[in-house]
DNA sequence: TTGTAAGCGTTATCAC
DNA sequence: GTGATAACGCTTACAA
């Protein structure tokens, strides 16, 4: 005990107090400690409040590794994100810590970097730590690896924005029906060579922002140039790129949807170099929503949702999963996106 | 086991297979298998192979609850922040995770909202989860009750942009220097009455601004007038409503330095609807660099940090105490501050 | 070199 | 009602 000169009040060195500890002070067994503070009924009111003032004397608190091992969890949920420094993942983040501390659970957070042997790692991980159940925002959706893994794991896994298989649970955002929305008021107003720059060709969300970018093509009636599409990353440097490269096409684009949290710095940046203006020149709609959009000169039109809520509602999906092993609830939970109309988008320039 | 259809290849449930189950199927017994996966050097090349194959067959991994009870650190680190959906601890936790996953560690995260009462509630937890270290950013540094349970927890603690104890280790920010910077940036441009809007009053953050911004006046030998001190918040409203009311003094400041995350957002805001031009009318400094600051029209001044490095400084410290328990390391570390220079600054107008 | 057995701090099942 | 006591899955002397 070289640690201090006894400066707190308790004596014994508060390292490693046990049940022992505890039921020699107040002069009980150590099972009628348990029962005490598990609240059996059966406990004289005498012996509980002596062992009561005892657990308080000694600032006792039961390991959670010892409970462990008989059986009772340890109430810890993992959760599986690329990188924590997208916004939209640190407000999942929150929303599932909200909902998951209330019920009295901790967040064990990893991120995979977007490498799926990591993925696997991290699985392999929580599952050595007897996690109660998986958050996990899955690279690609396909990766047989991954999927084996999870399969082998066998505990409650939600996915957030991915979705892996029909049988687990996955809570994400309607981005077909926002990219849809938001292709519609660009064709509305005019423009026939509309740019979609995104990310996640191999998850969900840029599966369904495609579907609906293409689905407002087809009920327009309008052709939708292939080239016109860039769907290989959700960076800030791709959309610099690409944008630059749009920009320079001989038949460019009159508007541009940059879908992804990252992506509108780097638009914007390359729309800046370039010098054309917003949206005389050029119509552009981004999504999420952020202080850049609104502040942004002119402010710029968005396809919003509401990620804290998403990590709310898996971490409430989640919950019901680790309760009731075996019913199986509502499946797959949709998050709406709205639409913000700023002063982004106008008639395309006459040519 | 009334969970799935025999679906998987392996026969037993596959929840608790456990050292013994290795034992038996590779002949040997437990203590052996224990010594195989330690590394253990007494261990003959036949018998290593036959127990790892057994292990692979069998996919088990220890328990780390058990292994936790014989005195094996469960390799977790604590994190307490306000909230992660600030970008500036969002970046610190993926510094942490990157460092500190190298060494086998995982992060378990928690956020305080800012409640000290919540920052007590959530050491104990991680006491209770017997976590090996405690990265921290805590709301007061001078609340008791969280000193006391602190120091009460006895394991080592970092404190990020925060400063309790001199023998606690900590990271921060040279926040003195940036703001100082700032604020004679703008004497030099002939400013005579700058407003600061911070928060913060009762941490380290708050304490260096506001001393770095009164040297840099003292060194200039210009008076500060205190009404155009607004130190109470760093949340976008604060800074939204403040500057509404410094627009309207009757004697109103000709610079602001909005020194907070968010507080950009809702000054930018203000300053907008006060249709105020930048800098003509108003000289305007943030800090952090943000997306926001670099984009705007025109483009903001920043005094800009490194969160992700400090976030893994701190994780690098926080290693260090957790294996030399004894050696007391440099028990602070402090990262610079740079200023950007864009457009946001000019010369006062002239009255 | 390998097997045996004693704990680690709980909870739960017995007796009393 | 309460006190012993046997697990839980692992590591580590100590025996063989």
């Amino acid at each position: 005990m070289p640690t201090k000169p006894a400066s707190t009040e308790r004596d014994s060195s508060s390292s490693h107090v046990t049940v022992h500890d505890v039921a020699r002070v107040a002069g009980v067994a150590i099972g009628t400690v348990s029962r005490v503070v598990n609240g059996a009924p059966t406990v004289t009111k005498a012996v509980r409040d002596r062992v009561e003032s005892a657990i308080a004397e000694l600032g006792w608190t039961p390991s959670v590794a010892a409970q462990a091992m008989r059986g009772v969890s340890a109430h810890v949920v993992g959760f599986i994100f690329s990188d924590i420094r997208n916004p939209l993942y640190a407000a999942m983040v929150k929303g599932a810590e909200d909902v998951l501390s209330e019920h009295g659970y901790m967040l064990m957070i990893a991120s995979s970097d977007g490498r799926s042997e990591r993925e696997v790692a991290l699985i392999n991980l929580f599952k050595r730590r007897r996690a109660d159940g998986l958050l996990f925002t899955v690279e690609e959706e396909s990766n047989a690896e991954v999927r084996r893994c999870i399969e082998a794991s066998a505990y409650p896994v939600i996915m957030l924005e991915r979705e892996m298989d029909a049988a687990m649970g996955s809570v994400g955002a309607a981005h077909m029906d926002g990219t849809r929305h938001a292709a519609r008021h660009l064709l509305s107003l005019g423009h026939r060579r509309i740019a979609l720059i995104s990310g996640g060709r191999t998850n969900k969300v840029g599966r369904d922002r495609l579907a609906g970018f293409v689905q407002a093509h087809q009920q327009a009636g309008i052709p939708l140039d292939e080239s016109l599409l860039r769907l290989d990353s959700f960076a800030s440097d791709y959309g610099f790129r690409e944008t630059q490269l749009l920009l320079d096409m001989k038949n460019r684009p009159t508007a541009i949807v940059a879908a992804g949290m990252h992506l509108l710095h780097g638009v914007l940046r390359a729309i800046r170099i370039k010098g054309l203006q917003i949206p005389r020149d050029l119509s552009l709609i981004a999504s999420n929503d952020s202080p850049l959009a609104e502040l942004a000169t002119p402010s710029i039109d968005v396809i919003r949702y509401d990620a804290y809520d998403l990590g709310q509602k898996a971490a409430q999906l989640l919950l019901h999963r680790m309760n009731n092993k075996n019913l199986t609830a509502s499946p797959r939970i949709e998050i709406p996106t709205e639409f913000i109309l700023r002063e982004s988008c106008a008639a395309p320039p006459v040519v």
